[in-house]
DNA sequence: CTCATTACTTACATTTTTGATAGTACCTAA
DNA sequence: TTAGGTACTATCAAAAATGTAAGTAATGAG
């Protein structure tokens, strides 16, 4: 599922600044184009497969399937599967995911207020 | 000096998630690999190329610099150029730069925790 | 039997990021 | 005149992330 090569200095380089570093390590974790979207919206409650999709008009299902399962890895979202036709899963944040909160508001007011700062 | 393409699916989905979303936007701001290192030494002073350079040892030029170049570019770091010779290049950080502290104490702290949630 | 629905998977292509290596410019001191 | 130190730049290559397009499985409704 994985194409990365343990062999490579990329991931050497990576793996030595996530031991050092627990910024560096958060960010290879949050750090995909969609991830933040994701849980930002998984905060306000679990949401299906497709009702994620719908949210992120722009996702194909491919990304969306790649970041939900480095997501499930890193046990930032649980996954229920439902033995139904046709499928429904639903995805919501762990503990840990939810504890992301504090971490996106952040983002959020430092974003806002560097847009701000490069648009005058 | 970037070779992205503005044409590509890509970039207009980067570009779109940064307009709606300001996680998303700062993510794609300090997500580089370097980047919230090379900020987090800055938090506790200017410093010089050469000594930024021995911070981080994995790191080669190529990528100091770039990464340098485009926090320079997102006015999150000044570069101060002394007409010297050997050449003296000092980098600080600005004041959207140091506002980074909090956001990276999150980061640190939610790393932290998840760090210490996968070993058990 | 056929179709629709949902949540995927697979194979491949493109784009973006990162790394390796070898330069360069400048002046100063010896 | 030559070597040395500093902060780069240029080219090329590799790896990683993302996108495209076309499947698949299961089953209940019609």
């Amino acid at each position: 599922m994985s194409q990365i090569k343990p062999t490579s200095t990329n991931f050497s380089n990576k793996t030595a600044l996530s031991d050092e570093c627990p910024e560096a390590y958060a960010s290879s974790i949050i750090g995909g184009q969609w991830t933040l979207v994701i849980c930002s919206w998984l905060l306000s409650g679990k949401l299906r497969f497709g009702e994620l999709k719908k949210r992120l008009p722009n996702i194909t299902e491919r990304m969306l399937t790649l970041q939900l399962r480095k997501l499930e890895q890193n046990k930032i979202v649980s996954r229920v599967v439902y033995a139904e036709v046709p499928p429904r899963v639903e995805y919501e944040l762990t503990s840990i995911g939810y504890a992301l909160q504090p971490v996106i508001k952040e983002l959020e007011k430092w974003g806002e207020s560097h847009k701000q700062l490069t648009n005058e």
